[in-house]
DNA sequence: TTTGTTCGTAAGGTCTACTAACAAACATGA
DNA sequence: TCATGTTTGTTAGTAGACCTTACGAACAAA
């Protein structure tokens, strides 16, 4: 909150756009000592309410719910501190009595699987083969590897979240997957119709994007690029995940880098970012015996050179990058750097970082599960 | 609101920041009622329930609190159409009721502003040379616009709104203005000591793509690219207009365009979009005698090359331009366009359209209306 | 033992929006 | 003409959410 020194308030948003319940402030508040909980950990009803500003009396009364629903729970009074008064009871999260599924359909290989906990642990893994699947035999794969989870989870389960490559429009329907064959397929509404769990079904990356922001300590404005097969992107602005009004927000791969051609792209076009970074592009251009750090360098550069109306426009001061560590790691994220820096405002980006993400070939799955946090508790 | 087929109510954002009071809930729906009151006018207590789906007794209730302040005015009973029922008794904003003071201090000449009403209809204009002015002097300037606007206002004045060049944060301080000499000017916060009335600030581009989104018929998500000494944009992504962390979103004018070279740049880079782009350097091409087309058109395709990587990772479909429109109109947006087509993915942008705006000269003071009336209203 | 502190809860009040019910004012059709 | 149905806006009462106030329990320190 900034102090009322203007005669306005806060700065708000720009659309109420549906009507506010008590009830539904509630949810809010109740949202809100959740995620206090799932972020500080084990916290009296006195800290809550200090933390989140609400009494100790309405603090009580919403801990009683959760305690209800066994979301949350006593640990037992507070030991550690010489302090006056009446012992705090400590509550937490019970972090250990439910479980998430994450998905990452991204792989052109496998469709990867984890059970997770509330901390984003991964529990057990599961995967299935995918290669050479498509339409209905894909999602067929993909129904089986929830099945799969399902079985191995020990708790009651959350949710099931899945990042999924293509278009994935806000109900979960995979507008576009060309690899997968999918048009407009109901991925959110099936797996919920055959499993009766909660799913929430997203881009890749934007999953991704998501896990960095919850797991990998990222701040709220960010850029995270996965480069693989092809290339895309998930765009956090303000903590909040950006979709775009169709659907296709972070599709960058197909954006045309620089004014001095480049090789032809599927697409049809000539020099498409995926031409560059592409990872069998790398590959074959590494196999080809050009010299290794000249490529990734000059790879990073043409990075550098996409990425820098987007840095400058949306004022970003981190980028991240997940795909193979051995490619991106060392000259390639610090061409693109440099390159970021020579091409953007100096004065504004003295802390630009682009770096690679620390949450490895994990961080679809992770991400989902922060989706399946979010939606469920509120938390993130 | 989405229907709840999945196990999920509609997708959230992320942040459960603040706890919120009934109060709050309250001041939301009030919100509301004024929204819908503003976009649709002339409606009943009965139509506005039904619009926003509170009930009859709580609009009323609401309806009374605005008629109290004098927001709202009753405009009789309906006539037209002979429908059974007790006829119902019109409402309306107090369109006439109260003024808006927008300031335009975008130009190099001169600081421009104007009386609105509701609407944003421009009531009266007063102009104050601004050349050379710099310091505390355009400072003085400012208040001494924005003095005479208030003595030409015959209504109660519901705020002050400002479009400063610059980056400007959300406290309406100008961190940064270098054509005024100005780093951490707290415009809002002595405009409003010195006048009492809500005061709020912001970077010029950012205020003329409110007035874009709530005068010209622009979709949610856009993008207003502002030509003229200089270049700078504002971002427009769901109806809520881009910030950035450091308050710097939209700073496009030292993107350097292009991997060909370019002239040299204040800044220091070369081949910065403002070397292409702004208006003394389009008009120094011209009087040297170069082909007016292929210079327009040049000219468009380095904004769309500039812009192509934004387009894409924003999944915008809408570009407007503001500026002389001699310049901007015709060869240069075409080739824009045509470049923006080029170089993005075709599939997502059947819809793609660069064009300028419908506001004119006036867009930065108008919006600024639309800040005051966003933030005093919860309109847009 | 006394005093002061802290925690959690109980009781009661206020605010918000809801449901139910009703009078007023109209059109329509018997 | 008059009964009937419809629509509007208001009154009265109810349920929910959070608040303030008050209090007992459990502790440290004097």
């Amino acid at each position: 909150m900034t102090t009322e020194v203007d005669g306005f308030g806060p700065r708000r948003t720009l659309r109420p756009s549906a009507k506010v319940l008590p009830e539904q402030a509630r949810a809010h508040n109740r949202s809100l000592v959740l995620q206090t909980l799932y972020r500080q950990g084990a916290l009296s009803r006195a800290d809550l309410a200090r933390e989140t500003g609400l009494t100790r009396v309405t603090v009580g009364d919403l801990v009683a719910e959760l305690l209800d629903e066994s979301l949350a729970i006593e640990l037992g009074t507070r030991t550690d501190g010489n302090r006056p008064g009446k012992p705090a009871t400590l509550l937490d999260l019970h972090r250990d009595g439910h479980r998430i599924i994450g998905l990452d359909l991204g792989d052109t290989d496998v469709f990867r699987g984890a059970v997770l906990d509330l901390d984003g642990t991964i529990l057990h893994r599961h995967d299935v083969d995918a290669r050479t699947l498509t339409g209905d035999a894909a999602t067929r794969a993909v129904h089986e590897l929830a099945a799969a989870l399902l079985a191995l989870a020990d708790r009651p389960v959350l949710g099931i979240g899945v990042g999924s490559p293509g278009v994935v429009d806000l109900a979960g329907t995979v507008l576009s997957a060309p690899n997968r064959g999918w048009r407009d397929e109901p991925l959110q509404r099936d797996l919920h119709a055959a499993f009766g769990v909660p799913v929430i079904v997203a881009n890749d990356a934007n999953a991704a994007v998501l896990a960095e922001f919850g797991f990998g300590g990222a701040s709220r404005d960010l850029m995270l690029v996965m480069v693989g097969y092809g290339v895309g992107a998930g765009l956090l602005l303000d903590g909040t995940p950006l979709f775009g009004p169709r659907s296709a927000a972070g599709e960058i791969g197909h954006v045309v880098v620089g004014t001095d051609g480049g090789d032809a792209c599927a697409c049809g076009k000539h020099g498409c970012l995926e031409t560059w970074l592409a990872v069998p592009r790398l590959h074959a251009r590494l196999a080809a015996g050009e010299p290794r750090d000249e490529v990734l360098r000059q790879t990073g550069e043409r990075l550098g050179i996409a990425l820098a109306p987007v840095v400058g426009a949306l004022d970003l001061s981190e980028v991240v990058l997940s795909g193979p560590a051995e490619l991106l790691e060392g000259p390639l994220a610090q061409a693109t750097v440099d390159t970021l820096r020579q091409r953007t405002m100096e004065q504004f980006h003295g802390e630009l970082t682009v770096r690679m993400t620390a949450l490895g070939a994990d961080i679809v799955m992770r991400g989902s599960a922060v989706m399946v946090l979010s939606a469920r508790l509120g938390v993130s």
